[in-house]
Order: C-alpha cells, then structure tokens, then sequence
DNA sequence: GGTTTGACCATAA
DNA sequence: CTTATGGCCAAAC
C-alpha cells in the first residue's frame, strides 16, 4: 500500500511546462496556480524549481526556455520572485511590458487585468 | 543519507 | 507595510 500518492511524479516538470504554456500572450499566473492546477498547491515550490531548470543550460531538452513563457509566471504577490539575482527579474518585468502587462506603482502585477485562470489537467 | 538551499504560500504578529 | 514561522518536497552537496 501507498502511504501517499505523490502530486510530482516523473512528469512533474513536464506537466508544469505544459500548464505554463496554457498561460496566453499578455495574461500571467502564479505559482500557486499552476501547482493548484497540478493537483495541489503545496508544490508552489517545485513549480519554480521546475522553471529553474529551464535556464540551466543541461537540464532543459525539449522543453527550451524559448519554448515556455516562463516570465508569466509570477509570485502570489504580484512581485517578481527573484532570490538572489534581480537582473532575471528586470529582464522578466521588461518580458512582460512588452507584452502589455500593466505593474502598480509599488511594482506589482495589476492581477484583475492580467491574471489567468489555468485549467486544470 | 542528513543538511542546506530554492524563481513559493499562507498565516501571524 | 515588514519580518518570522511552518509547511511542503526535490536536487545538490
């Protein structure tokens, strides 16, 4: 007997690139969404894990960073998430400007306008 | 195989 | 508003 059926499975990653991918031109998500998604929002964490090892320049084959708008992809908040680099995360904030997303003063995301809601797999 | 780290989230103070 | 804490789980060391 199974003490517990794992929410990520071989396909984890893949699952979220596909949910990530369902996110369209000029909307964004958040990783609490996509986890949701995916069955259950404790694995927000791995969601970001999973988009980290997009930029790994090893760890990504099929699934290339050009391939999945992970700039979409943004923190609850409506900030960036960024733990040690805030280049990526001005790199992102540009990403999705020029796609039309609107930041508030404080340099959050305006959600009513731009939030997706993601479908459930 | 324990410890640390990580692009998180919700809640509490 | 900020900071702290607990939860959750995989990868790297």
């Amino acid at each position: 007997m199974i003490k517990s059926e794992k929410i990520v499975g071989p396909g984890f990653y893949e699952k979220v690139y596909r949910c990530v991918k369902t996110v369209p031109y000029g909307y964004v998500a958040t990783y609490g969404d996509i986890a949701c998604a995916l069955g259950s929002s404790r694995v927000a964490r791995h969601v970001g894990w999973a988009l980290s090892a997009l930029q790994s320049p090893e760890k990504n084959t099929e699934f290339n960073n050009e391939n999945i708008p992970w700039h979409r992809i943004v923190s609850s908040t409506g900030k960036l998430s960024n733990r040690k680099d805030n280049l990526r995360a001005n790199f992102q904030k540009n990403k999705l400007l020029k796609e039309g997303v609107v930041f508030d003063d404080n340099g959050k995301i305006k959600f009513d306008q731009h939030r997706w809601h993601i479908a459930m797999l």
